[in-house]
DNA sequence: TAAATTATCACGCATATAGGGGTATTACGT
DNA sequence: ACGTAATACCCCTATATGCGTGATAATTTA
């Protein structure tokens, strides 16, 4: 199934993937209301998604899409590679992302490479996700602090996380007022969400 | 440079890479510690680095080097591909990811993609990471809650939930407590724990 | 090698925030 | 009409945080 508002774009896929031995397109839509409505009926094993559209947008629709739908992929197609929009569109449940730009060849190995179980995605998408899994090096933390913030992280309790590490509870006190001091924050929630932020763990 | 302990292997790839037009290996060693104390002289640009490894693993020596030479890109090369340690791997600083079972073809391309700024992975490994993104679509939360949890997460307080979304601290309260019971925890760090866990959020 | 810095450890007190248990009203969608 | 979600309040306790103080071991730097 195809998404995208943009007729002649959305012609020239159709013509793509049916040109193909192996797919067929099965309908092509210029909004995801329509395409959500046609869903039981099309019953698509992928959805080629565009992310700006009129009405709800290709992220809203890739969730829609995936909880009617889950066993259905979700390749998204777009002309930006903003790496906001990337992650927002990954964890809607879109498997691909690839853009406007990709030609003939490109377009169907992103296809392939989804009925082999893959997640198609341009150099730069890659690595784009791939830097995002990156543990800062340069953290300001100690080894032992970073030690200590990864118990926090995981829910540990003060008590928890002395028994943990055989020292005394004020000790893992001391140990967060400096973690604390040194990420600029003022509580265990507020210092997970800089860690994740600054990838210290 | 290559890192890899077994000397057949090594061999074959050091074979491969130097049969390429573009490639050359500056050096091929059997451990970490080797390749560390030769990273200045030989300033490789590329390090093909084995996981299991006599001594230091592929996944610290990964951290050491990027840590020495950030511009040195790593690309893993192993047999298994265990969740834990690709994602491991990828936090150390890995910026590839193949199997051992990789071809002539598909060892190049690797190397190509990286020079070109992608990230190359198996199709396996490529799925598995963007699955990492994905978020639970079937969450026992219900909206507003998961919009408190989103907060709790970026580290908010209960004041500050509050002002937020314009409710009495004792309404965020009240979300909270039924956040902690469906997801059976009793602290906003171990719900963040949690949530992270359960793809929640 | 000596000096300096950093990491680790430890205690006490006052205050703020968070958590546990209960109860209740209103609004909305099926 | 009913269940669920969202809103709100009360009382009490537990935990965490802020601020101060100080000491020893390990590592780095001069």
């Amino acid at each position: 199934m195809i998404v995208e508002d943009d007729q002649e774009i959305r012609n020239s896929f159709s013509l793509i993937v049916n040109s193909s031995q192996k797919f067929t397109v099965v309908n092509a839509y210029g909004n995801c209301e329509e395409a959500i409505a046609a869903l039981h009926r099309d019953k698509p094993e992928i959805v080629l998604m565009d992310v700006e559209l009129p009405g709800m947008n290709g992220i809203q629709g890739t969730k829609v899409i995936k909880d009617k739908s889950p066993h259905t992929d979700i390749i998204m197609v777009t002309v930006y590679e903003d790496s906001e929009l990337v992650f927002e569109a990954l964890k809607a449940g879109a498997s691909g992302y690839i853009t406007k730009s990709a030609n003939y060849m490109e377009l169907l190995s992103a296809l392939e490479e989804i009925v082999k179980g893959g997640a198609p995605m341009s150099s730069r998408i890659a690595r784009m996700v791939i830097d995002n899994f990156h543990v800062n090096p340069n953290s300001p933390l100690t080894k032992r602090e970073t030690e200590i913030l990864q118990l926090i992280s995981e829910g540990k309790t003060y008590t928890q996380i002395s028994e943990e590490l055989f020292i005394s509870k004020e000790t893992a006190k001391t140990h967060i007022k400096n973690i604390y001091s040194k990420l600029q924050v003022n509580s265990k929630s507020e210092a997970i969400a800089k860690a994740n932020l600054e990838k210290l763990i």
